[in-house]
RNA sequence: GCCAAUGUAGCUCAGUUGGUAGAGCAGCUCAUUCGUAAUGAGCAGGUCAUCGGUUCAAAUCCGAUCAUUGGCUCCA
């Protein structure tokens, strides 16, 4: 139909709303409303507390005047003129923004019906061309996002060339809350949080920890195999320590309160690199065993703000999967392409292919010395390219302390995750002095990189879970194969098929109820068990089971060792 | 931390204008021994998030606190 951007179609939906607002609440002051990747919203100033039942309405009025089809004329007006016009509407927070338009830029309104908004524009010619919109949610939100600034009422809306397209979001929309990790948690048992340990504070259930050990176990694996030591260290650590490395300068309100033992303050450690550090201040280095790659899931726990808080995504306390390589400036950039890689591999692996890079360069305040930034973005960028991945670039979005490279990955049903993080510091190698011995025979300064694949195991198990919405892959499933007795005379058979099987290293659980076989079947298809066997009295004088495999349906009576070749096969696959 | 909404049984929810709680599932008991997505009957289960207030009377109205949800902000 219209052939006008999304962008543009969302902005002038969100002029519409603006509209609309105006119409039904004539005092609102506006601030702006622009288009977002998935939709649009507008931030108003009234004495009216929105309520859910308000979008009905609004979205209604909207509807009609976006049947009147009304022009988007737009206006040109001179500063003073456009000062005067604010001002009469009582219109601050657009003063403001207006203010912010440099001298000598045009100055334009877009009228839409009744509704005058100051606006760079474009917008699409008339009301009727809008597209598809559907209001979403109302939020708070502040003034410019800065915490000092009043609050202003946001509604969130969405809009798309078609019906057809809005169905399509609003149906991710849905998908998406099926696969809510938190939901899914619930019903399969995986994890919860208790009101009397904490919020923001994980607990696993053993469906969850068979899980957990699972990736674990591949993680050790794998950093072994790229060459990476594994590190263990504690969870506490004298205030000596934070003051050197400056968390308690500036990261003081995101820690636990310390803990006084002996007249000592002892603090929850909100990352590792401190203890790790200390690894290597036990002796002195030389420049030929670097580098050194030290790898730890070490759980920290960080005081986030409650209103952040979030199921897996953002807690208190989560387990990173972390790592420092320290190394000579020549190995840098060597060693930032296998991290890429080894990020890329193992994500592969738990199924997400499709990645992009965002690199973030020096923001004005930083430490170290600006070659030592230069080198560290050019290697990070060359690594990149290498890796074949797409790169945005964060013009001043670095850490004070080092460049950083952050990937996202792509989930099944096209959500972006921020995951690996590959962070350069040039601050703590500093304040901890720390030196390696050259071929020179003189001290030099080590580079320090950060890096976490995963990011935190939390954190990622709450992604795993909504990618695949509960469907574990075999090789990570917490129960792979359940065996159904059909009646009680097969419980001796299956007990033995379970042991048989747990023997082979298969994680399997029996269902000894005396349930009907339907009520069995579709319990364990609720809990989205890969295999599942169904052992009656045909079966077991035919030494077989009849097999239901999550993937190719209802396979028949089949062998037990065929079961057992088509288990191991799915598992190896690492999908 | 800020804006808003929510908090009733293990879970998902109902509970009219205030008259001290109800369903389904799960659990337990009994019966059923069953062939591929729910066998039946019975029992038990709640300081209605917490604390305070209004009232003859509060799940219901008011306030505070805590937690959760949607956002904002933050994530050196």
């Amino acid at each position: 139909m219209s052939s006008y951007p999304l962008e543009t179609i969302r902005h002038s939906a969100a002029h519409i709303m603006a509209a609309a607002v105006k119409e039904l609440f004539p005092d609102t002051r506006f601030d702006i409303g622009p288009s977002t990747d998935d939709g649009f919203y507008y931030d108003f100033d009234m004495d009216h507390r929105l309520v859910p039942e308000d979008l009905e309405k609004l979205e209604s009025v909207m509807k009609r005047i976006s049947a009147e089809k009304l022009p988007f004329k737009k206006l040109e007006i001179s500063r003073a003129e456009a000062e005067s016009l604010l001002k009469s509407q009582n219109q601050k927070y657009k003063l403001e923004r207006l203010a912010d338009i440099p001298e000598g830029e045009a100055i334009t309104f877009y009228q839409c019906g009744e509704f005058v908004d100051l606006c760079r524009g474009p917008h699409v010619e008339n009301s009727g061309q809008a597209g598809a919109f559907r209001l979403l949610t109302i939020a708070g939100s502040y003034y410019r996002g800065k915490e000092t600034n009043p609050m202003l009422q946001r509604i969130y809306g969405t809009a798309f060339e078609n019906e057809k397209a809005l169905r399509v979001h609003l149906n991710m929309l849905e998908e998406a809350k099926k696969r809510d990790h938190r939901k899914l948690g619930k019903e399969l048992e995986l994890f919860t949080v208790a009101d009397d340990v904490g919020p923001g504070l994980i607990i696993w259930q053993p469906k969850g920890g068979r899980i957990r050990n699972q990736i674990e176990n591949f993680w050790r694996e794998e950093h072994y195999k790229n060459g990476y030591e594994l590190l263990y260290t504690p969870h506490i650590g004298l205030s000596n320590l934070w003051q050197t490395s400056g968390h308690l300068d500036f990261y003081k309100d995101a820690m636990y309160s310390p803990m006084e033992v002996d007249k000592n303050d002892y603090y929850v450690k909100p990352m590792n690199c401190p203890f790790h550090i200390q690894v290597y201040k036990t002796r002195n280095h030389s420049y030929r065993e670097l580098p050194l790659r030290w790898a730890e899931l070490g759980t920290v726990y960080r005081f986030e703000k409650g209103g952040v808080l979030h199921g897996l995504l953002r807690v208190r306390g989560f387990t990173q999967d972390d790592a420092h390589i320290i190394c000579t400036p020549e190995q840098i950039e060597d060693e930032i392409e296998r991290v890429l890689k080894f990020s890329l591999y193992m994500w592969k692996c738990f199924g997400f292919n499709e990645i992009n890079a965002y690199l973030a360069t020096r923001p004005e305040k930083a430490v170290g010395e600006e070659s030592r930034w230069e080198q560290a973005i050019t290697s990070l960028e060359k690594a990149v390219n290498k890796c074949g991945l797409k790169c945005e670039v964060d013009k001043g979005g670095g850490a004070f302390y080092g460049p950083k490279i952050d990937l996202k990955v792509k989930d099944a049903i096209g959500r972006e995750w921020q995951t690996t993080t590959i962070q350069f510091d040039f601050n703590l190698p500093e304040r901890f002095d720390m030196t390696y011995v050259g071929a020179d025979g003189q001290k030099h300064r080590p580079y320090m990189v950060h890096r976490a694949l995963l990011g935190s195991l939390e954190r990622f198990f709450g992604i795993l879970i909504e990618n695949c919405a509960g469907a574990f892959p075999a090789w990570l499933a917490p129960e792979q194969i359940r065996i159904l007795p059909i009646t009680e005379d097969q419980h001796a058979s299956a007990a033995s098929l379970a042991d048989k099987l747990r023997e082979l290293g298969f994680r399997v659980d029996t269902d000894m109820r005396t349930e009907k076989i339907g009520a069995k079947i579709r319990d364990a298809r609720n809990l989205r068990i890969p295999f599942i066997a169904v052992i009656g009295e045909k079966e077991v004088a035919a030494g077989t089971v009849s097999v239901r495999s999550r993937r190719e349906g209802e396979l028949g009576a089949i062998p037990v060792d065929t079961l057992i070749e088509k288990v191991k096969n799915e598992v190896a696959e690492k999908l």
